[in-house]
RNA sequence: CGGGGCGUAGCUCAGCUUGGCUAGAGCGCUUGGUUCGGGACCAAGAGGUCGCAGGUUCAAAUCCUGUCGCCCCGACCA
């Protein structure tokens, strides 16, 4: 390709509302461009680098026997109302309606619509296993579309699912996409640790989360030092999470309950600057609600001041709650900003107390009114004594700096960008959509699913994050626009004659080619070179050309090696062949 | 959804506080010339509904109201 044919909108400035280097840079390089919030143009460079990226994905699918199908963007409301997720899914789903008003949604994901279809075709045990994937657009109505790619509303995954008839043949699969997720990440030259991830329906090591570590990310994982274990927050354990109970609590020490005016102190950093005592001297209460049909049960949590209270961890203690609505638990009797655990003993609740909050002996806690706390509580002298039936001791908060892994090694915290997630699914899709199949006894029974994505877009920002200069891009070769860029110093006589020759002839080794014949200055081809970031760069000069060589330069070095033309093309072919 | 910020040339921004005559700069673009191995120089040009609507005023980019869009922090979400 002709630098002069293509589009390839370099500009010397970072527009205003790029952040993050990978975002900045993709404008820059002029990969993408923004439409709307969350929503991109993929320019002449952009596009070529997400083929290669979707062309290793498909490489290492069909490597496992996945085949690849595309199902519709489109889809009729009515299917995900079977799941039930037309409603669970909330906010974050696409809704519009056609011309005879019917409502349909614009896809997320497509549990939903693969499962219909397999449950069309497949009828037999001996039809299993089959695994499925698509890459296709999906849509997401991000309450914040952020960081340019990383967070968008309409966005490229590759989605995989897989059927099966038991769970040794889903965790064959499982374990086969773990390893093509692996070398897919690898072939496109970035990092990618797998962490434990929230294991849904089927527990243990049902899920993996593969996260690139990197600072613009949005994601938070934890792992050992020894590097055994690697979980991302939502997921993380600790050491000596469980094993405790309400008999634990310590003993009760002199003194009472004592009121103290805490006016406008509705968090634990104000109430301890304002009484002197240190967050881990505290017990912050937040109030929840599980919503089944018409009922509404309450879920009052106990963390240490200083823990923040998991979501997920609590989930699988209680059910499917969500933090409470403001009014209505006011309306209720919580006193929001000023709950403590001793609130159960006047509003119906469930009490959940994480481990190391049970374990402090005398608290700093809401006094349940406003404007008010307590000090002195103690959760035999103050709580249990009344009502210890109902409580329990869970982990219900996020593991720290302070903790230990499982396994006992210390932890490390990073940041990090979610590339993929494999997952079993169990039969939550083929129950509700009736995926069944009979075995070999005639009997009818739900197939076991896994899915599994990646997000191509995210690896080439977890590309760009991990591996710019202060140049541009420093594309890995796996995924690189072109293989090589040739600069003619002056496009024009001999070295215009040399330009066209190799590019003609390197086109035909497969070698993806551009060559800038742009009537420009040097300065500004290898400028805009270095910020489009080709690995291999081949410049013609009159310098070398004299002694019939051209200069061969690498994107990461800053020297360049002569070449001379006869062996150029056998010396770039190499260079690709062992780069990634 | 809560908080903050911004919409002026293709891009980055000035002008707005304190209303005033023809709305500016740099980059980019066009033409001509001189240059030519790390974002050249000279000259001449093209390019603007000042986000949109309404209001105040003799007069609005500037003040007021509404609205749309975009960005950031948080909440939500995987």
């Amino acid at each position: 390709m002709y630098w002069t044919r293509t589009l390839i909108p370099t500009t010397r400035e970072t527009p205003a509302e790029a952040e993050i280097p990978s975002h900045q840079l993709m404008i820059r390089a002029g990969l993408i461009r923004q439409v709307s919030a969350g929503v991109y143009d993929w320019l002449p460079l952009g596009w070529r680098s997400m083929q290669k990226i979707c062309a290793i994905i498909r490489q290492e699918m069909n490597a496992i026997g996945a085949e690849e199908i595309h199902m519709p963007a489109l889809l009729p409301a009515q299917l995900w109302k079977r799941t039930r997720r037309y409603f669970d899914y909330g906010p974050l789903l696409f809704r519009l309606a056609d011309r005879k008003e019917a409502e349909m949604i614009l896809g997320p994901t497509h549990e939903e619509c693969v499962t219909e279809l397999v449950q069309a075709y497949v009828r037999s045990h001996k039809q299993l296993p089959l695994t499925l994937y698509q890459i296709q657009s999906k849509f997401r109505d991000e309450a914040r579309p952020r960081n340019g790619l990383l967070r968008v509303r309409e966005f490229f995954m590759k989605d995989a699912y897989s059927f099966h008839t038991s769970l040794e043949s889903l965790h064959e699969t499982y374990q086969a996409m773990y390893g093509a997720y692996v070398r897919i990440f690898q072939r496109c030259g970035v990092p990618a640790i797998p962490v434990e991830a929230q294991s849904g329906p089927i527990g243990g090591d049902a899920s993996h989360e593969f996260i690139c570590p990197c600072d613009s990310g949005e994601d938070v994982i934890v792992r050992s030092e020894d590097g055994s274990y690697a979980a991302n927050l939502e997921q993380a354990g600790r050491a000596d999470g469980g094993g405790r109970t309400l008999a634990d609590a310590p003993a009760a020490p002199p003194g009472e309950l004592h009121k103290i005016h805490t006016p406008g102190a509705t968090s634990i950093e104000p109430v301890c600057r304002l009484l002197h005592v240190q967050p881990r001297q505290m017990i912050k209460t937040l109030v929840f609600t599980v919503n089944a049909g018409e009922s509404r049960q309450w879920i009052v949590a106990c963390v240490r001041g200083d823990h923040e209270v998991n979501e997920a961890k609590l989930r699988k203690v209680v059910g499917n709650m969500e933090m409470a609505e403001d009014r209505t638990a006011r309306e209720a009797g919580f006193v929001i900003g000023f709950v403590g655990p001793h609130v159960v003993n006047r509003v119906q609740a469930r009490l959940v107390i994480d481990p190391d909050a049970l374990m402090v002996p005398v608290a700093v806690t809401g006094a349940n009114e406003a404007d008010w706390h307590v000090t002195n509580f103690n959760w035999k002298n103050n709580l249990l004594a009344a009502r210890c039936g109902d409580a329990v001791v869970a982990d219900i908060r996020n593991v720290t700096p302070e903790d230990r892994a499982p396994n006992g090694a210390k932890l490390t915290f990073h940041k990090g960008i979610e590339l993929g997630h494999v997952f079993k699914l169990g039969t939550k899709y083929s129950d509700a959509l009736g995926a069944t199949y009979l075995d070999e006894k005639q009997q009818s029974r739900s197939m076991i699913m896994g899915c599994y994505g990646i997000g191509p877009g995210r690896i080439m920002v977890a590309a760009l994050e991990t591996r710019s200069d202060s140049d541009g891009i420093r594309w890995p070769m796996g995924i690189a626009p072109f293989h090589v860029v040739i600069t003619p110093i002056k496009y024009e006589g001999r070295s215009k004659d040399i330009a066209d020759r190799l590019h003609i002839e390197l086109q035909e080794r497969g070698v993806d080619v551009l060559v800038d014949d742009r009537d420009q200055r040097p300065g500004v081809k290898f400028k805009d070179a270095d910020l489009i970031g080709i690995p291999l760069r081949i410049v013609i000069g009159e310098k070398s050309l004299s002694g019939g060589q051209v200069e061969l330069k690498r994107r990461e070095e800053k020297q360049a090696i002569l070449v001379a033309l006869e062996n150029l093309a056998d010396t770039v072919t190499n260079l690709i062949r062992t780069n990634v």
